[in-house]
Formats: C-alpha cells, structure tokens, sequence
DNA sequence: CTGAAAGCGCTTACAG
DNA sequence: CTGAAAGCGCTTACAG
C-alpha cells in the first residue's frame, strides 16, 4: 500500500487546511518575502502534517526550468574526467543547480546525441567536453539552449568556451625539462595528424600542447626532432605504456619525456620501470593535467595544473547566467582561458613539490564565426 | 528571439497538421503497435515539418515517472567510486534509464538528504552506498521510493542490498600473504572502533574484511596480534600513506601488508617506497577493489577483485525491477552478495596477472527486521 | 483507429 | 496579503 497509489497531497490540500490561499502555501514555499511570520508557520505546519511536498514535474510544466544542468565528458573513470565532474558538482550545488552526467566515450555520434537528443530537454543547459566532433560539425553546437564547451577540440561554435591555457602551459613545461639539462625530449600523445597539422589550423589539445613544445625547442634554439613525437591514443595509461614501451624497445633514445596528460605520464611510468629505466636520472618525466594520483606514484610525478577548479567554477557560471538569461541568441560569447601552474616533483627531480611556473589566463569576448568560416586564431 | 520565449509546439499541433487525432500522435511517439504505417509515417513527417518535441515535464507530471535514478556515493573522485559510476550508467542506459549522480562526502546528513530531501523525487529510485549512516539509522531508510543499498554499513533496513563478498575475500587474499609464507601481516584501515566490536555485531567494509583477516591466521594457527592493526580513516591515499609511514617509522615490523582498499594500498606502496623498502621482497602488498590503477602501479598491485559490474548490473535489476514493480512494500527483500576474485600481480610475487582463488557469492531474500530489533546475521 | 475532454499539480496574472 | 481561475503539455478513459 505505497503512497504513490493514492491521491497526491496538494497546495489547495494545504491551503485548506491553514487556512490560507493557494498563492499563499506557494509564497512560503518559494520564499517569498512580505509573508507574516505567523501565516508563515501555519502553513509550515500544515505542510508537515499533511506529509504534503512539492511535485517538482508540476512546477517545471508551468516555469520550464528544471534546476539541473548536463556536463556531458568522455568517461567517468578516467581520473581527470571524475575530479571535473566532482567539481562540476559542487559548484553546481552552490547555485542550487542539479548535475546530470553523461557519458559520450568520446564518440562523435554520442556527442551530437547530447546536444540535440531526446534527454536534451532533462535539464535547462549543457557543459559538454567534445573530444569527437570537430570544428567542422560546427552546425551541430547552434542548439536553443545554453551551451558551454570545454577544451579545445572545437573553435568557432557559437557557445561559450573555456579551455586550459594549453600552449603556454606545454611551452612552460618543456622549458622546466630544457633547463635541467634534458636534450632528447620525447612526446608521448600525438596521433600522426597532430604532427602534420592540416592548413595550419589548429585545434585539439594534442596539436596545441604540441606547439608549445615546439615553441620551447625554437626559444631555446633547439632543432624540433619529428622522431621524438610517439603516438598514442587514446590517451589512456594503457596506451602510454604499449607506446613508450614499443619506442623504447625500438632503440629510441630519450633523456626526458613529456607526456600530453598524466594517464600517459602514469602509463610512460609504468614503461620506463618496466624496463629499470631510472626516473628522474635517465629519463625525467612530466604530465599534464595534475590529477590526484600523480602526488602518489612513485617516483611523484611532475605536472601541469591546468585550473581545474577554475574550469569548473567558470563553466558553471557562464552556463548559469546564460539559463537566467534566458536566450543564447546573443552573437557575442565568451573564451576563457585558465590560469595554469607547472608543478614540480621527483619525477624532475624535485623532491616534495614546487610550482615552477605560472601561465595566466584571460577572458575575452569572441564574436559567432559564420558557419563556413575557418577559425585562424590558433594558427602555428 | 529564442524559441524558449514562444508558444511550444504541442501535440495537438502536430495531430492538426497531420489530420489525426492527438491519441495518434501519442501512439506513434510511444512507439505503441496497431498503428498503420502510412498513418504513423504522416505523424513523423508533421513532427519533422513543425519541429515537435515531446515536453518530457508534461508527460512526467501524468505518469509520474521520471526514467531516472540516482546513484548517491560518497565521492566522485575515489576511483572506486568513479569506476562504479561509470558501470551503473552503462547498466541504466541499456534499460532506457537516465543516472543523477549525489555527492555525500559519506556524511550521514547528506545521505538522510539523499534518501528523503526536496531532490529525492527527481528520479524514480535511488542505489545508495552509505558510509556515515549505520544500521541504527535504519528508520531514514524507510522510505517510499524504490531503493537499493550497497556496501555493508548498514544491515536490516528496508531494502535490496548488494554486497560484496567481504569476510571470504579477505579471508583469502590473507591466505594468499600466507601462502608466500609471510609472518606479521599487518592491515591497514581499520578504525579504532572496529578493532572492538560493539556487542559483536558486524557492519562496516572494514569490521567484515578484519574478520576475514582473522579467519584466515586462526585456520592457519597463527596468533592474532592486535598491534598489527594499523588505523587508517579515510580510505584515501593520503590517510595510507601517513598511516603505514607511522607505522614504519615507530619501529613497526611487518613483511607483508594488506590494505583494506586500493586507495590505501596505493598511499602504503607510496610510504614504503619513500623508505626504500623493497616491494614485494621486504613486505608484500595486496589491497582491495582492484581498481585500473593498480594495474600501473610499481610493482603492480595485487587485489580482490569484488564484482563491480555485477554490483552495478545486480543494483540496476533490482532497481528497476522494484521501479517497474510499482511499490516498496513487499516486507521481503534481497541480498545479494557478489563474486569475487584475488588477483596476484608484481607485490606479490607473481610477474603478470593471476587469479589466485574465486569466493561465490550468493542471493538470498532477506524478511523485514523490525525497526527495534539488533541484526544477528554476521556476529563473528 | 478517431475526437473531445478530464486531470496531473503547479505558478501566476487578475481583480479585490 | 486573498480567492478564483487559467493554463503549462501531456496521457488516457470514454464513447464512438
């Protein structure tokens, strides 16, 4: 004998029973203000003694808002992924916002499915972390509800962005691996498109960690070897181990090692012991994206914290006041890039940890490219 | 000029559009037989021209169902947790379900929120691993929505529960330490209480996976020595780090160490390394859930392994089978406990992977427990 | 299959 | 503040 059988408990139930009207029972509930303390508390207590509570799908038919919101990522159970979902959480939570998440596996055809679905509609706005769809389905990200992108994968879409501060934040950590002495400095992350670079443009957050590398090598007046670029995707501690290892194994030789995240760095890591290859002695090693494990394994690996916090934060306000807005009709949006730290530890030889470096970030306005547009703000 | 701002399309536009009636459009949108394809391929057609989309808020508010669920853990980033995320979602997705993910941080507060706050009738049916509430809480779980528990925290509430196969698999992932003739097998994560045991009842991961410990020596004729217990809360790497370098550096002796969950384990290997004790020659180490880091830890690390996806599947089922069902009434419900495995790797000796030994589980109906009365089942 | 209609439980403009 | 009522967009029993 559930409850869910029998007549729901209603406004107009409490109303009765306090005496009150419904607009009323509605004012105390929504916290409205000008309510008497007393009427106040007899509705309160009507409520409780009805057991009555507010039927949610009700109230979104008539305000069509849902107080939730989809951050849409790759996967949950890689480590960065989980801390920006936690993080998207709880931010979320501050605002009173509900997060819905969503898995794509990072397939194109997911992806679409999140922007424009069926469950679309499940919550009042969408932060997705595209990783299938390019810049070329553009077309695909004009949908009627606030939208806001994370990383680099797609540019031009009429959406707000916010990314890490990727060149700069690579470019910083090669330079951490040029000055303790390291030559040889392999890159572990690439697919074999990144290193070509199509018509120049750029986007993905492998192409533009790689030019800061790149960057880091001219400065320093070094020659940019292709043969220290090793694929590997996806960019799981998996495939950093099977790639490092096959190079390694091949007789690629290397002084130092950077990796395009820390499920590679973890990966190359694992390669690299594998073989009593000693870290920081022979090889150092760094990652990117500072996530909780990095602090753990051993020898403690060097980093990039790309702001995830920051990233999290920002998302969920732009995607806030884009609902409170109202539209996503405006033709100006906003790119926000983070601040980023490059972290030292002993797989650079650095005991303990030490922030070698800081990468500011900005927030600039960008006005909507036309559909056919390319993007040439990220050109080499 | 958003859409959001203008009258909806309704289905009462699409059936004028259409010439049909709205209980036509409602078949073909529900996908119910007994329609005529020209009929329904009209339908289709008037919802393509109009751009119709079902307004799910509506339909929730006359059926009074969401087709959601909400998976509550305690936090996101544990990669035990992120790991069974990810499965349930899977799982849900397969039965058309859509996952609302709750941080509680393991506090009771957030748990009771969990199980009766404003949130709660956002979806259909709630999976709940608590860590603060215990079974003399058993009153917050006597709830009217479909609910299924995970973990061993709480025992005799009203609901389905998943668990693992605690007492068995730690009982032979000690036998595995012995059988490597290991001598002072210390734990790590016990807390004070659990050393104890209030009254001889059992609740907890960490009480059942002692008691396993304990089985294990006993069978053996070892003796149990309690100053082997090494206190470590939360299961976090950090905590096992502290927790065995205090340990070491206070003169503890031990050859071999097992951590009640991998997190702890990780930080163990961590605190051990950092003294340069040789693993597994020195202290062989094994912890528990068999996470995807283990798998790139140095030495790799052995586990159990303890069903996550049957625990994710077997939670799902029931869910839906109790949403499906209609009610929460039924004074008998179900346990089930999951298979587990203990997997050998590099801290124990064995190069690779292997599986040392398989612990069934079991599914067994469970009848109510009045609210008063203690739980008798796993008395040591 | 059709057609007309009730009703889910809210919010909110309206008249007071 | 109150009171009576419209309307959000569905699903579904009802009569045909």
């Amino acid at each position: 004998m559930s409850d869910r059988e029998l007549r729901a408990v209603t406004m107009a139930d409490v109303a009765r029973h306090a005496g009150v009207s419904v607009k009323t029972v509605s004012n105390v509930i929504n916290d409205y203000p000008h309510i008497r303390p007393g009427t106040r508390d007899r509705v309160e207590a009507s409520i409780a003694a009805l057991g009555y509570r507010l039927n949610l799908s009700a109230r979104r038919l008539r305000t069509r808002r849902t107080g939730m919101i989809t951050l849409a990522v790759p996967e949950l159970r890689l480590p960065y992924f989980a801390e920006l979902a936690d993080a998207v959480i709880r931010e979320a939570d501050v605002r009173g916002l509900t997060v819905l998440i969503e898995q794509t596996g990072g397939r194109a055809e997911r992806e679409r499915e999140v922007l424009s679905g069926a469950r679309r509609q499940l919550t009042d706005g969408l932060i997705l972390s595209p990783l299938g769809l390019t810049s070329a389905d553009r077309a695909s990200f004009a949908i009627d509800t606030p939208l806001v992108l994370l990383g680099e994968r797609v540019f031009g879409a009429p959406a707000d962005h916010v990314t890490m501060n990727n060149v700069a934040a690579a470019r910083a950590a090669t330079e951490h691996l040029l000055g303790l002495g390291r030559e040889r400095i392999a890159v572990i992350g690439p697919s074999a498109t990144d290193t070509a670079g199509p018509s120049g443009v750029m986007t993905g957050s492998a192409t533009l960690r790689l030019a800061g590398y790149r960057d880091a090598l001219k400065s320093a007046g070094r020659a940019f070897d292709p043969a220290l670029l090793i694929p590997a995707v996806p960019w799981h501690r998996s495939a950093g181990a099977e790639a490092l290892g096959t190079f390694l194994d091949g007789g690629g030789q290397v002084d130092a090692v950077f990796a395009l995240n820390d499920a590679l760095a973890l990966g190359a890591l694992y390669a690299l012991h594998a073989r009593r290859v000693e870290v920081p002695e022979t090889v150092a090693l760094i990652g990117f994206d500072d996530v909780d494990d990095v602090r753990y394994a051993t020898p403690t690996l060097s980093s990039v914290a790309p702001g995830r916090d920051e990233i999290a934060r920002t998302a969920v306000e732009l995607l806030h006041a884009r609902i409170e807005g109202g539209g996503t009709s405006d033709a100006e949006y906003v790119r926000v890039v983070t601040d980023s730290r490059v972290i030292a530890r002993q797989s650079t030889g650095t005991d303990g940890e030490r922030v070698v470096s800081e990468q500011p970030g900005s927030r600039v306005p960008v006005t909507e490219q036309p559909l056919g547009a390319s993007e040439p703000a990220f050109r080499v």
